[in-house]
DNA sequence: GAGCTATATCGAAGGTTGTCAATATCCCAT
DNA sequence: ATGGGATATTGACAACCTTCGATATAGCTC
């Protein structure tokens, strides 16, 4: 994960054939590696599965540390990473911070890997 | 890209639900989050593209050395590690070898990420 | 066999990542 | 205001990744 800010999923499959299609410019390759390295990570991986699995697909960050086992601060900086690259958006209410899956993200990155 | 032994993708996905389906198992999570270490590189998904689009879906390393306009040695251990991940097969015919999209392997990662 | 070519492996340098403890920030309640 | 709880940021460290040049291996051709 580089310190530059990523792209929105969105953004990064508004334009392009699937991978299989043609040979991928590589700008096009730079912003899906982007992408999938904010999902190449099993902890990453659970959270969103724990965030999609939740009562109104939202989970609140407190909610969060203790099923996947690490400290508050990489939990957080899970999250960040996720919020950073488009799959999750995070809602303040008071002291709590929400997650929620971005409708569409997955399948933007999903569709880009598929020949059909 | 750890030097454990990377499960082929069909296994991977043999058994799980999809991701946004329920909590995904630490077990699962990791073995997908390998998958999809070995996609997110651009010069991978290059060459995965690369591969895709040639003729008979398959191509020579000795013609992948220059698109991606890396050393041979490193596009050789980019080869290497989408084969380990099952995502390409090798043949070596005569000097040269040859390489091919495992069909389906891309699909199986896909279908994982979306939830319908 | 000798030499050439294609590919793989080795070893090292530099950058990136995941993790934590410590600390800062922000918001609510008293 | 003050205190307490939730989350984010900082700084540090170890592990890992990408890349290369140098070298090894394997197969073809003469």
């Amino acid at each position: 994960m580089s310190t530059q800010t990523l792209l929105p999923i969105t953004d990064v499959t508004a334009c392009c054939a699937p991978l299989t299609r043609e040979t991928l410019p590589a700008q096009q390759a730079d912003d899906l590696a982007r992408s999938l390295k904010a999902l190449a990570d099993p902890t990453r991986l659970r959270l969103i599965s724990i965030v999609a699995a939740s009562a109104g697909e939202e989970a609140c960050a407190c909610d969060l540390t203790e099923p996947v086992g690490l400290s508050q601060p990489t939990v957080s900086h899970h999250l960040k990473i996720l919020v950073e690259a488009g799959f999750f958006t995070r809602t303040q209410r008071g002291t709590w911070a929400y997650f929620r899956l971005v409708p569409g993200a997955l399948d933007s990155v999903a569709r880009l890997l598929v020949s059909a």
